[in-house]
DNA sequence: ACGCAAAAATGCATGGCCTGCAAAAATTGA
DNA sequence: TCAATTTTTGCAGGCCATGCATTTTTGCGT
């Protein structure tokens, strides 16, 4: 089959998404026939043609392999933010970054319903997502807390490298008000795409994810009409 | 030494509860000089003088026996909400709910700051800390829907039995409002704590935790002044 | 085409985590 | 003391995860 684009880089890079991807399909094909935690590393590797070593080659454990989601979109969001107009409200801008990145959400429902399945029914691999999404966390609230900062540099010097343990004890010791609003961000998405996918997309998610964000710009009042209906 | 107490119930129970006990204690203090990563499960037995067997007898998993904090409290914030008086704003309820659960536990300061240090320096063990009182926001999430919905007796009846699969799924197709309000609170509950202590409660707990939901109530709105003290 | 160097995949050994099962020890109550 | 119940323990086995050495694949200059 001629390759229409030459999907930049070598065919070694492409191989490697395509593993990955591959190890992934398999993983979430297999947790929907026999359940999450029937799953083995084995059977994984096995339906998807490596070898278990070539697994932990991919990921760092079993569990990530469910996780899998928007791996670098932490990153895409912090950019998003740091490149808002000044001026603007933070949890507007931080709605705006995140509702770019959650655009396509609606295109994968398939997958977010599946994910959310097995991330509710299981605490465990629950765990390690939340373990994955606060390093976004805390990525973000460093990201906000520049934007709000505005001119606080107590932090811009003598960085460590990037991702290192003391990297993350500094962003832990941000302030409180970036730390909440990344985190409460964070948990808002979450809710909105849990909320969105038990009810089978009946509603659009932009939707649901505009009037998420409209009642926390609101100081979570209660709520104008009860969901009798 | 004499026991004071008669320690209800008789000699097993009270061994039991040593055993525990001493697991416990064991794997704090091995964290504490190794790190919690260093820390194996014989190492534990080998320092409380139990088989390595006995310790899945107690506890489900290596990392249980680092979290153990606040087991049930999660049921008591949900009476505290189901009881508060009607008319009153739910985030408030919310927040005052917390803050009596929270009242308790501040009184073993020691107890949790030792936690905190050894969660605080191992994010993997917090996530499944998170992930423990994953549960508990959706229990929260029920009894804020039971307050709010006010007349939806859509669930009272024919309940599958706590904890079951169908209870849990049933509680995540529960309204947007009270989902997001419970899981905000607890997003905000964790914050105000790690926050607190990495500051190593240079600042009273009560008082991030009111400035944490005074924010919330605001709407997150941009702080008034740049953390620049 | 060819061959070399870099990168990736693999096999193997090792160690920790966790579970079921059955035997041994301890506690209780009569 | 004796029998019943509960707890502890050892052991086998399976899965997860990592390090190391080896083999295979890919990229690229010649």
């Amino acid at each position: 089959m001629a390759e229409g684009v030459p999907a930049r880089g070598g065919l070694r890079e492409r191989k490697k998404k395509a593993t990955r991807a591959a190890l992934a399909e398999a993983a979430v094909r297999l947790a929907a026939e026999h359940g999450v935690e029937n799953v083995t590393v084995d059977a994984i590797c096995a339906a998807a043609g490596v070898s278990t070593r070539t697994f932990f080659n991919y990921f760092d454990s079993r569990d990530e392999v469910f996780v899998m989601i928007g791996a670098d979109s932490g990153a895409l969001v912090c950019d998003d933010v740091l490149a808002a107009p000044a001026g603007r409200a933070p949890l507007d801008v931080l709605r705006e970054a995140l509702a770019a990145e959650l655009e396509e959400v609606e295109q994968q429902h398939e997958t977010w319903r599946l994910h959310a399945e097995v991330l509710g029914s299981n605490p465990q691999l629950l765990a390690r997502t939340l373990g994955a999404h606060m390093a976004d966390e805390l990525l973000l609230a460093e990201a906000l807390a520049e934007r709000v900062g505005a001119g606080s540099p107590l932090f811009t010097e003598d960085r460590p490298a990037h991702g290192s343990p003391q990297e993350q004890e500094r962003r832990r010791a941000l302030p409180l008000y970036p730390r909440l609003l990344a985190a409460v961000g964070g948990t808002a998405v979450r809710i909105a795409v849990e909320h969105w996918c038990v009810r089978q997309g009946e509603t659009p998610f932009a939707e649901v994810f505009r009037e998420t964000f409209e009642q926390l710009a609101a100081g979570l009042p209660e709520p104008p009409r009860p969901p009798d209906a």
